[in-house]
RNA sequence: GGGCCGGUAGCUCAGCCUGGUAUGAGCGCCGCCCUCGCAAGGCGGAGGCCGCGGGUUCAAAUCCCGCCCGGUCCA
């Protein structure tokens, strides 16, 4: 094994003569033209040295600078690649796409999809929430920024350009086209590792600002087995070398605005569309813009974990421009809200117009958390403007760039909307129940939350404390909020379970190497019911064939049934690219024999049916609720099928009638359905990422099913060849299984009939049950309720008028023992007449003892002032005539085994007494 | 995917911990009184499958299990 010490030393360093330094505050090594320099060029090594001067002689806007940098990447040789969506459809590991790489894992780096151009140039929108409580009060933290960037991909014999070029390529840029100056620029030596690759990496420094990182991918984690020779070791993790070595640059698009304009933040030089409206609307005072410009000259010396450190650059700040603490304090974070708010928003519409639905759960509950930190800021700032006005804001600003800002905004703005009226009412229910807390807390005589109430607020209530000590302070209540709120919520969170491990494979992969792939029969002919095919091996229960019609279960659809030479197929599954058919009787197949296939027919028309008709739905859905609608998942049956899709509200009954009359029209006109294999990267250039609607796919070449001029999504799946052949689609009815997922349950073909059959004949029934037409059925039913509920509260009524008339008679039988006055006797009535009764009855000094004889119930009440306790009386019953009960001191029920002992049982109470 | 909170009258909720009468509370609704009329006030009244299903118990709104629905936090 070896350490790493990597040879950075690149042509260019050679031959221009760069000197190889180490840093005289941070002791790493770096490269730098300037013979004088002592520090790396990286805070806080170095300050930052270009605000009120910019470091790049022309004022750049976003679009010139992306421009600027595409466009000589494109000059030289890179093919320009459209941006991604920032929510990675392809693959299932990461909520958002947070780097221009992101892009082009796993397929791509694994070599298992071409790259769209080799080398590439892009800018990609990349979204980071690591970051987001510095965001607005730095100065140049963001959720969302543009990773520009140029990658080479050196796959084996391949190879495309190394450090050499890359580096070269990078100091050109900056040189001669941004006009930096090249003595002012450092390349600091920082090895990078992250995601399981690893390799040497350069950032790129310029007046204090890291503007770039040049990343050298060579390295994967060393897998259990690797051969110690070729292990090298990075950061404390053993590594071995990649078979394609990824050149991953990332060059800081606001960065560089930032640098060519020298504003006090990044966020104005950006931002300003928002930041400069939301100003002049909070009406906040003008600061002196030295006191920003220092702000963001000091943070950038300092990361900022916690509140501590945020207390520690505010002393800073304060000192240097020579004002108190609060002073400054009260005119920078308006500033910083606004900053923050603006940066969220943008976040935001590139999620929401990528698909994003707010939710309860992953990238949704992102995209909800933006929404509600942005709302709060905005009370914060006492402005009453809806979100929605400002994400409108970013649209106007950049959809020239991004024309499906345009596209989407009556969707983006129509979930702002929804969502901030649904947090309103959030906080209205909230506050309600801190104000019902506090009387609570009042009464037992407190004058603070506790803490456990707080989290409670925030984790059940979504009440952060901020809020809940506003509502306090209007009660005058004391809320002690303390500065690791959020860390202490946290720990609350980390008692959480284990996981279980999932079951293993059914056949061990190892037993299958030498097997050739299956033949999918099912693909070539998916109307195929019968197949003729050789016996290659079996193993166990499973047999193994060289080609089959049986379609193996995956992507939501069932396997097939039937049965291979007269035994019945019980199961069938797919393990690589080896289809296993497990059978009833396996020793019935012999290795090198023929097997004769028939497919169970019935089952599997039905699983076609349903699978066509998924995607013609989908169709539908996207046309009637919007582009925003995706698949989340489906599953199939034989009888029913579901589909769960991304929505941000309940499918209105009239949106449901037309989804499911376009739906059927589109069966109606017989539309033809095609597949064929493509490769990925082919397939995503030439239909988009609406492709992976049912989550992601492996492999080189994907299946492409296109519905004519409908839909087209990738899937494994077997399909009629035409729409008219999936026969009715019925929908049965939509659940909401969670916050923006809506689920469509619905039937196709002889499942629809039968659906509808029995529907038809519960009405007839309850028809003849009311004895009125089916159409007088929700009136009669009606009818039938109330009149129900009234005879109900007759009975009721009965009952009292039963105890009343024990009463009288009862009234009567009431006899001396010693000083007390007791009635005791054996009548007739359910539990409630006895209770009744015995409490009607009940006075000072009066004990009354009741059994009822058709129901067992037994009842004692006991009056005021008397020593005795009526749950032990009833006990003095049950002890004679068996049976159980219990309660309070003035009244007692339960029930009894032995009627025949009642008035035994009476007595022995009787005799208590005396 | 994991966790937490909630579902009781038309609405907002109390009661649940510690099983034993739903006199439930406020608002709203209806009637009467007061008033020229309205509001306020006073008096009276209607309005509950205590989310659904199972279990424990003599007894469940209350305890246990499962499900459904709503809310919320985290990854």
């Amino acid at each position: 094994m070896v350490k790493m010490s990597m040879d950075m030393s690149t042509r260019m360093f050679k031959e221009e003569g760069w000197i190889r330094k180490t840093c005289k505050v941070c002791g790493k090594p770096f490269w730098t033209l300037d013979p004088d320099r002592e520090t790396c060029g990286d805070p806080p090594c170095d300050e930052y040295a270009f605000i009120g001067k910019p470091g790049i002689p022309k004022k750049y806007s976003l679009e010139e600078m992306r421009e600027a940098f595409l466009g000589f990447f494109e000059r030289h040789g890179h093919g320009r690649v459209k941006r991604y969506p920032v929510l990675p459809r392809w693959r299932d590991d990461v909520l958002l796409v947070g780097a221009s790489i992101m892009d082009f894992q796993p397929w791509v780096i694994s070599g298992e999809a071409d790259p769209p151009a080799n080398p590439l140039t892009i800018s990609q929108p990349s979204i980071r929430f690591t970051d987001i409580d510095n965001v607005g009060i730095t100065g140049r933290h963001f959720t969302i920024f543009e990773m520009m960037a140029h990658h080479a991909f050196n796959y084996p014999g391949r190879p495309i350009y190394w450090m050499d070029e890359t580096v070269e390529y990078a100091y050109e840029f900056f040189t001669k086209d941004l006009g930096m100056k090249g003595e002012d620029i450092t390349f600091k030596e920082n090895p990078w590792a992250g995601g399981g690759n690893a390799g040497p990496a350069f950032e790129v420094l310029y007046r204090g600002l890291e503007v770039a990182t040049l990343v050298f991918m060579q390295y994967k984690l060393a897998p259990p087995n690797a051969s110690p020779s070729r292990i090298v070791e990075i950061k404390g993790d053993k590594y071995v070398p990649m078979e394609t070595r990824v050149v991953d640059t990332g060059y800081g698009l606001e960065r560089l605005v930032w640098m060519s304009q020298g504003t006090p933040t990044a966020y104005d030089a950006v931002l300003g569309y928002v930041v400069e409206p939301l100003k002049k609307e909070a009406g906040i005072e003008k600061i002196d813009e030295r006191i920003l410009m220092e702000n963001s000259r000091l943070a950038g010396m300092f990361d900022i974990e916690d509140m501590g450190d945020l207390r520690v650059l505010r002393r800073e700040v304060a000192n240097k421009v020579g004002i108190s603490v609060e002073e400054l304090e009260k005119a920078v974070h308006p500033y910083e809200l606004i900053y923050a708010i603006a940066d969220h928003t943008k976040a935001l519409t590139f999620m929401l117009a990528d698909g994003v639905i707010p939710s309860n759960v992953k990238a949704g509950y992102l995209a909800r958390l933006l929404i509600r930190k942005s709302i709060r800021h905005l009370r914060e700032l006492g402005l009453q403007m809806p979100l929605s006005e400002i994400m409108a804001m970013h649209i106007k600003a950049l959809h020239r760039t991004y024309p499906e800002f345009k596209e989407m905004e009556d969707v983006i703005l129509d979930i702002v909307s929804i969502e901030e009226k649904r947090y309103q009412e959030t906080l209205k229910r909230g506050s309600d129940l801190v104000r019902r807390e506090i009387a609570k807390l009042k009464k037992a005589g407190k004058d603070e939350i506790p803490l456990e109430k707080l989290i409670l607020f925030y984790e059940s209530h979504g009440l952060t404390p901020e809020i809940v000590r506003e509502v306090a302070g209007k009660e005058g209540i004391r809320v002690h909020i303390p500065d690791n709120f959020y860390t202490l919520v946290a720990k609350e969170a980390e008692k959480t379970g284990e996981k279980e491990e999932k079951a293993g494979e059914m056949v061990d992969f190892e037993l299958l190497q030498d097997i050739p792939d299956t033949r999918t029969l099912y693909y070539e002919d998916p109307m195929m019911k019968e197949f003729e095919a050789n016996v290659l091996k079996v193993i166990g229960e499973w047999v193994i064939l060289d080609q089959t019609a049986f379609y193996p279960e995956g992507g939501g659809q069932p396997c097939d049934l039937g049965e291979l030479n007269g035994v019945r197929v019980l199961d069938v599954q797919k393990v690589g690219k080896v289809i296993l058919h497990r059978v009833e009787r396996p020793e019935a197949f012999k290795e090198g024999a023929k097997a004769r296939g028939r497919v169970d027919w019935e089952r599997r028309i039905q699983h076609m049916r349903h699978h066509t008709g998924t995607h013609v739905l989908m169709g539908a859905l996207v046309r009637v609720l919007g582009k925003h609608v995706w698949q989340a998942g489906s599953q199939l049956h034989t009888d029913w099928a579901r589909l769960d899709i991304a929505h941000y509200k309940r499918i209105s009954e009239e949106e449901l009638r037309e989804i499911e009359r376009l739906a059927n029209r589109v069966v109606m006109e017989n539309r033809p359905v095609r597949w064929e294999w493509l490769p990925r990267t082919e397939a995503e250039m030439r239909y988009g990422f609406r492709l992976y609607q049912g989550g992601v796919v492996p492999g080189r070449i994907i299946r492409v099913l296109n519905i004519k001029d409908w839909d087209v999504q990738a899937c494994g799946g077997t399909h009629l060849p035409n729409t008219g052949l999936i026969g009715p689609i019925k929908i049965l009815r939509t659940e909401r299984i969670q916050d923006g997922v809506e689920r469509i349950i619905f039937a196709c073909g002889e499942a629809a009939i039968n659906w509808m059959q029995e529907t038809e004949s519960i009405l007839k029934r309850t028809s003849e049950v009311f004895r009125v037409p089916p159409e007088k059925l929700p009136e009669t039913a009606e009818r039938f309720f109330n009149e129900w509920k009234e005879a109900r509260k007759e009975a009721e009524r009965l009952k009292k008028e039963l105890a009343k008339l024990l009463v009288y008679e009862l009234e009567g039988k009431a006899e001396k023992v010693g000083n007390i006055e007791f009635i005791g006797a054996v009548v007739e009535g359910d539990i409630d007449n006895l209770r009744e009764a015995a409490l009607s009855l009940r006075k000072p000094g009066r004990v009354v003892a009741l059994i009822s004889e058709d129901t067992k119930a037994a009842v004692v009440s006991v009056g005021d002032g008397l020593e005795l306790k009526a749950g032990d009386l009833v006990r003095i019953i049950t002890s004679v005539a068996g049976g159980g009960g219990g309660g309070r001191k003035e009244l007692a029920q339960g029930k009894i085994k032995n009627i025949l002992k009642a008035e035994e049982a009476i007595e022995a109470v009787k005799k208590r007494l005396g």
